[in-house]
DNA sequence: TATTATTTCTATCAAATTAATAGGAAATAA
DNA sequence: TTATTTCCTATTAATTTGATAGAAATAATA
């Protein structure tokens, strides 16, 4: 029960995209990258999916890049984490009752069914302007150390 | 973010064994496995882990098998999950932060280790004997369609 | 218009993890 | 002594994840 380094990375770009991003200067993947300590190559896979979720918005061609594609404070992690993710359940069956012919009567899906609720919830009620707030005022604090 | 089959047959092979398990006498690994159709080989090697945890009691030998350990109302999911799957976290860096230089100033680090924590806390507050109950219940019911 | 810098797309490879199987040793009751 | 069961150790198979390569598309720039 893992998420995976596309969730993890996609999450972290998301926050760097929206940080450094000024305006409607496109920012390049290759800067995040920098930045994030992540392989450019990896990182374009990970911004086609953002992409195609419609969380991003890209302009290609010279000093082009990514954008965000909505407010920090609409774009929930729920949306970032199934756009890299797929859906959130923890076992197929939660989506597709067909796959199993006891799903009707089976009361360990039940329970990963409430789980899974449980994650989408709490995934559903952050979004990504609440991650951006925490890290700038981690960063203020940081700076003002500097003062003491 | 998916429970792996060693955890979903796990818990519904603890199930089983409450469920078929009249007094001391131990349940064979194969009978769960034809009940709940899985490899019975598959199956020894679920057992042995939940063994290791101390969930269940085995009788070696002739006529040997497996018995719970404790009641089913002190067994949690979380300590049958966590036997199975290991240590609850969606990420490494929550249970050790020393894997990664930015843990301590990570935001994203914080949002899985709260996730983590949400999903620890619903599967400690449910035991085995509540799924039980609402299995036995269900069986119930489908019996007692036959009489309406 | 030609060139260059950039994103996007597709295909593929490599590594890691998970799932499952196999064979036989050890234990124990009949 | 035999049949039955758990236990232990390898090995194989399958799936998922992580990463790379290069061609195509596109827009700015010279």
């Amino acid at each position: 029960m893992k998420i995976s380094t596309k969730g993890r990375y996609g999450l972290r770009s998301m926050i760097d995209l929206a940080i450094n991003s000024s305006g409607n200067t496109p920012v390049f993947i290759s800067d995040i990258a920098k930045r994030q300590h992540l392989s450019e190559k990896y990182l374009e896979h990970i911004f086609g999916a953002l992409h195609k979720a419609g969380l991003v918005r890209s302009i290609r061609g010279r000093k082009g890049g990514y954008l965000l594609q909505k407010n920090p404070e609409e774009i929930t992690l729920s949306e970032i984490i199934t756009a890299l993710e797929g859906k959130i359940s923890l076992v197929e069956c939660v989506l597709d009752p067909d796959i199993c012919p006891s799903a009707k009567k089976c009361v360990t899906r039940d329970l990963w069914q409430g789980l899974s609720d449980k994650i989408n919830e709490y995934l559903s009620s952050h979004t990504l302007n609440d991650l951006i707030q925490m890290q700038k005022s981690r960063e203020q604090n940081d700076t003002l150390m500097y003062y003491i």
